[in-house]
DNA sequence: CTTCGTGCAAAATGTTTGCAGTTTC
DNA sequence: GAAACTGCAAACATTTTGCACGAAG
């Protein structure tokens, strides 16, 4: 069992975010889905919870918790953006073109080629993003 | 100077395309920017040669040569997708965020961690995205 | 009580589709 | 001439915006 210094409460606080019904249920459902989430599957979400919510509004708290740092901005080429909690680590993701599946990955050593481009390039990288399409080992069988 | 084996008629050809006017104009478009575009800026290229075009055939066109392979398609975490002509090479790009500039980097060595993908997670990587964000050098200054 | 957050409606942006007419091979 | 391609108009999906009302600290 892994302690928490934080709840959602202390999250939003950090980054001068009021603590609305909304907002922690964003949050919660993003801490609950273990893949990468986009606008329309939040708000079903939502409206199954009985939150009643706008999209204008899930978007403006999206854009506030990404501008905090407390979500990434994932794109997936789906022409749409996803979501996810900002983890301590960098991880990546395997995405299944078959059946969808999202998985995840660490360790790419892809800070390594970031020092590399900074040096060579002169060019100071701040962020990246990596995403891997495929088949998942269910798919191939 | 470099020997061109193939010219855009065969390109087509190659993918069983049929070369007209407007499929043309948008490979010499591709061809010459040396960034990757996105559609408004290929409606406004087109308009200027006097290539009267709608939106759809530029979009038609451009997911038949996506899917020929003649292009790629490319998200820069801005909502839309952009396109550049298929190179042999694997490369990848750096994106000021102040400026707006796209410079292009080679050799991220990624082949390598596809197999490691492979082998651990059973997952068959088709293609990858790998785009880094940050602050080119002319910015820094 | 002031600032911040939300709902509503509308619009902006990027992309896709149906269908009738036209061009390429 | 058949199949492929295009224009037009409309629809669709995602995301953004203005404004008036409501809620949090």
């Amino acid at each position: 069992m892994t302690l928490k210094t934080h709840n959602h409460k202390d999250e939003l606080r950090d980054v001068a975010l009021k603590a609305t019904p909304a907002r922690m249920a964003i949050l919660d459902f993003l801490e609950k889905e273990h893949r990468p989430v986009d606008v329309p599957a939040l708000l079903s979400y939502l409206t199954k919870s009985d939150i009643d919510i706008d999209q204008a509004t899930v978007y403006r708290i999206l854009d506030k918790f990404y501008k905090g740092n407390i979500i990434k901005r994932l794109e997936f080429q789906e022409g749409k953006f996803r979501y996810e909690i900002t983890h301590t680590d960098d991880h990546h993701h395997l995405i299944c073109e078959q059946c969808g599946a999202i998985e995840d990955i660490s360790d790419c050593g892809i800070e390594v080629l970031e020092k590399e481009i900074n040096k060579k390039k002169k060019f100071l990288v701040k962020r990246h993003s990596l995403e891997f399409f495929g088949v998942c080992a269910v798919c191939q069988r």
